[in-house]
DNA sequence: TAAAAATACTCCATAGGTATTTTAT
DNA sequence: ATAAAATACCTATGGAGTATTTTTA
C-alpha cells in the first residue's frame, strides 16, 4: 500500500464517483477504478457499494475514510515540521549560564529577542558553574552556555567572543576609600591592605585569577578572607562588611543596601568578558540560528 | 512522496547504513540512497548526515523519524480497524426498545451476550414507544429494535420473529379472581364486568388491540378505566385498585406488592411476541452480528 | 586504505492512458 | 436508455538491479 492509494480512496469517497475523483485527481477512471480494487484486496475488505449512480461507502469504508485523511493531515504536519526543524524555526535548544552571566542585561535581552523571533523553539535554561556547564555542553546536554572567563579549557568548543566590561570595587558602605565614590578612578593599588571577599574559584577560575594576577602586577599579594559560592553572595559578604570585592560592572545593577562601587583605573586583563560558547562542528540548526542572533545583538549592544 | 519512502527512511534511520537497511528491505543499496535523496529532495531537508561510516539522523531527520514512525503505526492500526469493522467486530450500534421489551428476561441476556462476544462494538441503547421506534429506525437513527407488536406498518423493514409468550392476567391482590391463584386457568369471560387498565394504544397498538379483540371473541366489551403511558405504570395502577389488566407473562418477574397474577385460557392471537426489526438491505457487518446472534439465542432459548 | 555512499547504466513491473464492454436502474 | 464502473490492451515512467567510482576519516 502507498499514500497514493489513500489519496485516490479519499478522492473517491469524497467526489462519490470514481469519474469525478479522476477528474480531480487529473487521471483517468480506468487506472483510478483499478488502484481502488487492489486497495481494496490489500484491506481484505470492501469499501465501497458499486451503485449504479456511483460509489458509495461501506461501514468499513467509512472506518478507513476517518484513518486515511487523518493519516494524510499527519504527512502534511510531518513536511512542515520538518522543514521548519530544517530552517531553525522549531526544535529544542538548552542553554546553559555562569552564575553571573544573567546580570548582565545584554543576556536577558538577548534571550528574549530569541523567544520573539523563534516562537517554536523550546528554551531550556540552566544555571550552574562554567565547569559543569562546560562538560554539560560536551555531553551534549547542554546546546549553548554564556560563559564570563577568558580562557579555562575550551578544547573542542567554538568560543565567541561577544563584549567585556570593566570590572569595579564593591566597597562596604562608610569605608574610607567609598566616601567620594563619585570622584576620579581608584587606583588597584591602593586596595593593597584590604581584606578580599571573591567568587570561589572552582566555579569560575576566570574572575578569582584575574584579579589576582592584576593585584600582583600592582605590586601587592590580596589577602583573600573568603571565597562565595555565587556571585551575589560575594555582595552580600562585602555589605555585611567582611571585606571588599573586585565584580563586572553589571552588577551594579543589583542596588544593594551596604555596597558602594568604585571605577578602578583601567588595568590590562581585569576586564570581565562575556563569552557564547557552543560545541565545534556544524550545530542544529536551531542552535545556529541562535548563535547568529546572540553574535549579531552583541555587535549591536557594544 | 509515497510510504515507500517512510519505509526506507525508517529502516535506514533504524540501522544507521543505508547498506544494512538495504539488506534489511531485500533491496540494493543503489536504489535505497536514491529513494532516500528524492525523500531529502521532496521534503526541502537535509535528514542524513553521510559520514564514512554510515548516516547520522540531523535534527530535522529526526524530526520526521518520530512523524515517519507515528504514520507507519496508523496505517498498520488502519488496516486492522477496517478489516474488524468489515468483519462486524467493531464498530457501533443503535439498539431500540419498546418499553415492555426490557422486561423479557431474553432481551438483557442477548445485550449481554453480545457485548460479551463482540466487545469492540459500541452499543447506544434507547427506550421508547413502538411508532417512535420504527420511525427512528427508518431515519437511520437506530440499526435494530425490539418491538412486541404483532403488525404495525413495517413496511421497508426486515421483522424477525423471536419467540412468544402467554398473556395472564394481573389482579387487585384481595381481588375475588385472585382469591385460588393457583388453580387453573382463568377464562377469559370471567372477566367480563371488569374494568380494565391497559398500555396506551398509541404507543404500542400491538397488545391493545389483541387484548381488545379477544374479549370481544369471548362475547363481551371490555370496559377501558384508563390508560397507562408505560407498561409498569399499568401496573401501579392495578395494585391501587384500579382495575385488572392483561399483561405478558414476563411481567411476574416484577414481583410488585399488591399485584396477583393469573393464568388465562389459551386463546388465539392473545399472546405477546418479541420480534427484532431491521431496515431491509445488506445491513452494516456489525448489525449483521447482532441480527445473527439474536436469532440463534432465540432459538436456543425456545 | 577500507568501508560505505554515490554514480552510471540497464531492465521490467506497473501506474496510467485509450478503447470498449458490462451493469443496474 | 443512460450514466457509471469494469474489462482489455497498450505505453512508458521510474523503481530496482548490476557494475563501478567517489568519498573521507
Amino acid at each position: 500500500m502507498e499514500l497514493r492509494h489513500l489519496r485516490y480512496f479519499v478522492a473517491v469517497a469524497e467526489e462519490g464517483h470514481v469519474t469525478r475523483a479522476a477528474e480531480r485527481l487529473g487521471i483517468q477512471q480506468p487506472p483510478l477504478s483499478l488502484q481502488i480494487r487492489a486497495l481494496e484486496r490489500e484491506v481484505g475488505a470492501q469499501l465501497f457499494r458499486r451503485r449504479p449512480r456511483g460509489m458509495e461507502l461501506t461501514a468499513a469504508g467509512r472506518a478507513f475514510f476517518t484513518d486515511a485523511q487523518e493519516i494524510l493531515q499527519r504527512v502534511d504536519h510531518a513536511f512542515a515540521s520538518t522543514r521548519r526543524t530544517a530552517r531553525g524555526e522549531q526544535g529544542r535548544i538548552a542553554i546553559g549560564f555562569t552564575n553571573s552571566a544573567p546580570f548582565h542585561p545584554f543576556v536577558p535581552r538577548v534571550i528574549r529577542a530569541f523567544r520573539d523571533g523563534f516562537p517554536l523553539v523550546a528554551l531550556n535554561l540552566e544555571e550552574s558553574g562554567t565547569s559543569e556547564l562546560v562538560e554539560a555542553l560536551r555531553a551534549e546536554r547542554l546546546d549553548a552556555v554564556f560563559v564570563r572567563s577568558s580562557a579555562p579549557d575550551y578544547s573542542g568548543l567554538a568560543v565567541h567572543f561577544l563584549m567585556e566590561e570593566k570590572m569595579m570595587a564593591a566597597l562596604p558602605a562608610g569605608h574610607r576609600l567609598a566616601a567620594n565614590s563619585g570622584a576620579k578612578p581608584l587606583d588597584l593599588a591602593a586596595l593593597n591592605a584590604e581584606p578580599f571577599v571573591l567568587y570561589r574559584r572552582l566555579a569560575g577560575p576566570g574572575f578569582y585569577d584575574a584579579i589576582i594576577t592584576a593585584c600582583r602586577d600592582a605590586g601587592f599579594n590580596p589577602t583573600v578572607v573568603q571565597e562565595a559560592p555565587r556571585i551575589l553572595s560575594t555582595l552580600n559578604l562585602v555589605a555585611a562588611g567582611l571585606g571588599i570585592s573586585i565584580v563586572p560592572a553589571s552588577l551594579q545593577r543589583m542596588q544593594m543596601d551596604g555596597v558602594v562601587y568604585r571605577r578602578l583605573k583601567t588595568v590590562r586583563k581585569l576586564v570581565a568578558p562575556l563569552s557564547l560558547a557552543v560545541r565545534r562542528g556544524e550545530p542544529s540548526p536551531a542552535v545556529g540560528r541562535f548563535v547568529d542572533l546572540v553574535r549579531k545583538t552583541a555587535k549591536a549592544f557594544r
